[in-house]
This record gives structure tokens, C-alpha cells and sequence, in this order.
DNA sequence: AATGAATGAGGATTCATTCAT
DNA sequence: CATGAATGAATCCTCATTCAT
């Protein structure tokens, strides 16, 4: 294969995967079927299947590819901070962020929360994976370091602390039909539960050195 | 209609409704079909439809039962508790306790966690929302008053507090696919995910008196 | 049975009947449900089966006392009148006036048009037959009169003619979608329509003597 | 697409629009099953949607090219003559002889004669409004040349006249049960009906010119 | 006679996937 | 590689009719 032809074929790939992943923000995942894909993405049917196994292959692509875009926008803000409450601080201001900004994706990854894996031998869903713990390890060591420092707690487990907060994080942004019932019922706005689940994140992980100088504050 | 006949027809309903929350915890809201629903509720497909007006109904019946089962648990053990704090805490254990002793229920919730609206004017579906609805005041009135009483940190909106750790308990219970690959990956069981993370939901409402006792010990 | 149970059976097939006529108006032959007519009739399902052997003879029912009801009317009208021409357009006045007092009727009437007919054996069905058969008759003599005296053609063949013109009549009244289609694209409104149909079914059937008088005039 | 599989394509639209009104025609509208539709045309029961929305689009469709070609077969015979009353004559004769020749056409296209429609601005059904709307464009040219030479009636409005006749037509050529019980009862042949029918309609428009011929002779 | 809950066959439509071109 | 027509299993829902009470 000429490079040129590569070039093609990458071009091919991502206008699936764009296309797939604006219908899911759209449609939901249940309501995307391939035939719209593909006429989104200006490609036959058929077409799809060289590319993506099956459906649930082309989820996880584009569940796999989203998480990779919101890690390296997190990474890069995370590097800019030195000490671990810093770096936690910087991921979820820049989760929001790089969210507020991406409402499209935002939606996606919403919708992807709930994929459900077929077969995990798929090399998609493997990325998809490999994709995720990268940022868990990311906020692992944000952790770590936060608790060697004395800004976060020291009974923390740092691990499976950011794989929940990660997903408290996740469902804060994209609440499910049912919190957005009791919210509007309660009258509360989006804008708000945001503030307030973050609110609550942070302080869940807060360390002594930190509630000293907020009570100095 | 005869009593007789009535308490037929309540036993009917129940045996649709146990029916469809084993299904639903066994292969998910889509995987359920009416049909297999009929089969194992023992009637025929056309009865289903005397008793809910089409499929959403009925996961939104299911969602409601299961909800409300779930609330008059945990009411139950709240009510034996005097503090704000004790409560909160009581209805945390207790949550741990119902779904533990009932894997199936469990299961079906989570699945029922992301159950889409059709019809908000079903009265299922309002059904849902009002046995929803109450636990989240149960949990607010729970806060408020940890909250006077200095056990609760007293910048929070009991409201929207309660309605996000009603969710974040939700999902610490049942965490979707991505949750269990990475939860796998990293070698973190269940039971020590779900402790990590009623650790930090707890942690993330304490108020003053409390940390100063924390700091105490 | 006692004369009033009698009373009673009676009140119930009416209104059955009235049910029946009322939704086959609103939505038609197959938009009409079994259940629908229990409901507005103020009877159980079940209870329709007792008066009506099944779905199709409740509408051959429906469809013979509707047609009773026409011929009374009409025929009360002929009587009036003493020449065959002038009974002829007394049929077509009367059948006129009838529906245009009864849109409901009007409205069943049309759609009954298409019934089909399962069993030749029905009783309801018998009815029917007979109760169109009389119109035809009547209408056949009358216009054997006016052959007679000269103002009907008299190379006509009553009955057949009969038969048809009230079909003719029947369908200038109750227009196809097809009809309506071609009738508002053309900018004819349904008054004009049935107008001109009548004129042109008038038409068909003049005699010599009738035209030296048109002439003359 | 190569032109061949363009030709595949319309072999395959054909083969559906055949089944379904050789089904129509036996079965009726609504006793025409998409599935028997797909089994008479040996494609799959999603091939026909396809080709065709739904089962109302296919029906339209289905009319629409009854219709066309019967205008077709009518426009010849029309052509071939000069006068009014002339053309208005061969159409008469045309249709009959079209609908002799093609039982089955005939037959389902009084069936489609009922046809309900859903969607008005389905492409068939807009279809078939054209093909229809021409075929009375047709007869009312014919109509006014009568009118202009003397043959038809004067006082006629051609179009609201072509639209009455044509459906005056058609109904003689498709009787309704009704109808048919009617004949049947009164040995009255199909073939003896739609001849009194068509001497009916005929003479309806007959004009001043006509009428002194008819007397002479 | 009356009830109305229960039945279950039947039908329209969708859509992931395949495969001949 | 690319196409897109074809497939057909799968699913929700309706409703005439029955029958135990």
C-alpha cells in the first residue's frame, strides 16, 4: 500500500468514527444503527465491516478514541502542576473544561458509560481498556503523590479512589433520566448539581493539611 | 370484581412484575423481551398488556417496585436512628444490606438505572418519580439535619447533595462495564471497590464536629 | 322471560348497535374494535356475543337497520307522490334530505358500502339482503311507472337500474379518497360535487316526455 | 449502479408491484400480508421496504400504476378518434374492454378503490393523484369538444362531470357485495349490469344533437 | 344472561450483517 | 478495497373470540 492510500484508509476510518460518534451523542447507542452511520460518514455499509468488526467493535473504537482525546487534554493540564492536590484539582477542572467545550462528546461519552461488552477479546474494546486505565493510573499517582504530600487523605486507596471518582466524575457531567426528573422536579439546574457533585468529589479526598488551610481561610 | 377475583389479579400483576426484574437482571432492559416476560410470568403476551400499557410501562412498573422496596427498607433502619449523621449513615448500610441480600435486585436497578422516558404522563412512570422522589427527601431531611446539628458540613444543598449521592451510591453498587474491566484489571474486588467508595461518599458530607473528633482520635 | 327482561334484551342490542354505528362513522369498519363497542355501549366484551354471532354480523346488523331506517324515510316520501317521474325524484330528495339531517348515519353508511360479506348465512346478513332488496324494488316500480307513462326511457331495465342508480347515489354522497383527492384538486367543492352527480343520475334515466317539456321551457 | 443492476433493480420493483396486486386482487387490502407480498415475489420481507415505505406506499403504488396503465390503454383508443361524443364513447368502450381482457386488474382495482390514504405526500400517493387527475383531464377535454359540438349536454361542468363518471364507472365495473347480493338475487348478469350501467351513464351527458338523432332513427 | 380477564395467532416493521459485483 | 442490495430473524403490539365465574 502506497502511503497515499494509508492516508485514505485513516481518512475512511475517521469520518466512521466521527460519524458514529455524533449519531450516539444524537441518537443514543441503541438508536445509532449502521446504515446511518454509513451514510453519514459517506460510505457504503457494507464498508463499515472492513473497518469495524461488528456494531459493538465500532462502540468501542469510538468510546476508545473519545477517552484518548479527553486524556491527552488532561494530561497536558495535569503536567502543568507540580503537587498531587494540584494535579486533582487541575484534572477536574479540565475534564469540565475540555466537556463544556466538546458538548457533542460530552454527550457520546454519556451514552458510551453504558456500553456493554460482547466480546472482550475484541481489540477495540482491549484499547478501550487500555485507554481508560491510563487515566486511572494518571489519577492514581495524583493521589499518591497527594497523600505523600499530606493534601489528600492517607487512608486513601489511590487506585480504586479514581477509578470511583472517575465515574462519580463521569455521572456528575451526564445525569440519567432519573436524576434529571428529581432535579427538575426539585428545581434544581444542571449548572448547579455540577458545582454541587464536585463540591463533593474534592471534599471526599481532601486531606488534613488542606482542611487546615481552608479553616484558615 | 368479585375479592376473589381481585387478588387473582394482583397476583397476576406481581408475577409480571417478578417476572421482568429477573429479566431484566439477567439480560438487560433490551435483552427483555415481552414475549420471554409472558413465558415466565406464565400468561400470555396479550396479558401483559392488560396490565401495562407497553414495554417502557412495565420497566418503569419494575423500576418503581424495586425503588420503593428499596425505600422502605432503608426508611425502616433510618427511623430507629435520633442523629442526622446516624441516618445518613443508616441508610448507607442499609442500602449495602437490601442490595446484598437481594443480588437480583441489585442488578435489575442498575440495569434500570438508565431507563429512558417515553411517556413522562405514564402513570408508571410517575410512580417512579414520586417513590424516587421521596428518597431523595427522606436523604435531604436526613442532611438538613446533620447539618443543624454540625455533623454535616453546612455549605451543602441537602437537596442536590442528596439526589448526587443517591446516584453515587447507586453506581458504587453497580458499576458499569468499563467500572468492572478496570476494577479487574487493577485486581480490586467488588466488595473493596464498594467500600472505597461509601468511604469517600461518607467522607465528602462530614462537617466540622466531625473532623474535629477525626482529629481526636 | 317477562315482558320486561324482553324490554330490556332489546335496550341492550340497541344499543349495542348505536355503539356500533357511532364508532364505524368515526373510524370506520376495521378501526372499530369489539372492545370499543362493549365500552360505549355500557356492556362487557363478552356480552356482544351473545347478541352478535361475531364481528362481521354485528355490522351486517348495523348495516341493515341503517338502511331500514333510509328506506322508512324514503319511502314515506314516494308515497306522497303520484306519478312514476315524480317518485324518482322524490327517492333522490328524500335520500338527500335523510343524510344530510344524519351525517353520522351518512358517514356509516359509506363505510358500510364495503363490507364484506363472510357468510351468506347469517342472519344479520339475510337482513340486510333483504331490507336493500325492498329499495330496490321500490324504486324499480317506481320507475316502472314512469316507464309507463312515458317520462322514464323505456328501454330501461328497472331493477337493474335501480340497483345501480342507488349505487351511483350512494357513492356521489360518500366520495373515495380518491374522489376527494381529485375533487379539492380541482377546486370542486363536495356541495357542487353531489349536485352535479345528481344532475347527471337525473339525467340518465329521462324519458321522452320529459325532454318535449325541458325543450319547451 | 451499472446499468444492469439498474435493471435488476426495476425486474425487482416489478416483481413486488406484481405479487402485491395479484394478492390484492384475490385477497383484498387488508387481507394482503407484506409477508405474502415478499414469498409471491421471491424476495425477503425487508427487500420490500426497500422499495416501498410501508404497506400504504406499496398500495398506492400499486394503484397508481393500475391506473397508468389503463390511461394508457384508453389515450390510444381516444386518440383514434375526432368528435367529443366520439372519444367520450371509445373511453367507455376502452375501459371495458381493458378490464375484460385483465380480470385480475380489474378486480384490484376495486379493491384500491377503498384505499385509504395515510400519507399524502408519499411519493406513490402523489403518484397516483397525478395518473388519476390526468385520466379525468382527459375525459373533461373530451367532455367540453362534446359540449362545443353540440353532442353533450351544454349545462355540463366538464371536469366535476369527467370526476363523476369515471367513479360512476369503475363502481359499475366492481360492484360492492352489496351489489352483487343485490344482482344475484335478481339474476341480473354481471355483464347485463355494467351494459344498463354504462347505457346509464352514456345517456347522462347526451346532448341536444344526440337526442334528434336518437329520435329520428 | 352477563361478565371481563385471558388468550395467542398474526402482522408490520427494523436493522445488523453478508456477499455478489 | 468498496459497494449497497438483499436478507430474514426478531420484536412489539393488536384484537377477535372464548370461557370460567
Amino acid at each position: 500500500m502506497t502511503p497515499r492510500m494509508q492516508r485514505k484508509k485513516k481518512k475512511k476510518k475517521k469520518a466512521i468514527l466521527d460519524a458514529a460518534e455524533r449519531i450516539v451523542a444524537d441518537r443514543g447507542m441503541a438508536g445509532m444503527t449502521m446504515g446511518e452511520v454509513a451514510d453519514a460518514a459517506d460510505v457504503a455499509t457494507g464498508t463499515l465491516y472492513l473497518y469495524f468488526k461488528n456494531k459493538g467493535s465500532l462502540l468501542a473504537a469510538v468510546n476508545a478514541r473519545l477517552n484518548h482525546q479527553v486524556n491527552i487534554y488532561i494530561k497536558e493540564k495535569m503536567d502543568l502542576k507540580k503537587t498531587g492536590l494540584e494535579k486533582v484539582v487541575a484534572m477536574g477542572q479540565a475534564t469540565v473544561e475540555f466537556f463544556m467545550e466538546n458538548p457533542q462528546k460530552w454527550k457520546a461519552v454519556t451514552e458510551l458509560y453504558q456500553m456493554k461488552v460482547q466480546d472482550p477479546h475484541d481489540p477495540n474494546v482491549q484499547d478501550f481498556l487500555e485507554v481508560t486505565n491510563e487515566m486511572v493510573q494518571m489519577m492514581a499517582q495524583a493521589y499518591q503523590q497527594g497523600i505523600e504530600e499530606g493534601s489528600i487523605r492517607q487512608d486513601l486507596d489511590p487506585v480504586a479512589t479514581a477509578i470511583y471518582n472517575r465515574m462519580a466524575f463521569g455521572n456528575a457531567f451526564t445525569p440519567t433520566t432519573e436524576q434529571k426528573m428529581l432535579l427538575e422536579h426539585n428545581k434544581i439546574t444542571p449548572e448547579r448539581y455540577l458545582s454541587v457533585a464536585w463540591g463533593l468529589i474534592s471534599h471526599s479526598t481532601r486531606g488534613v493539611l488542606l482542611e487546615k488551610k481552608v479553616k484558615k481561610s
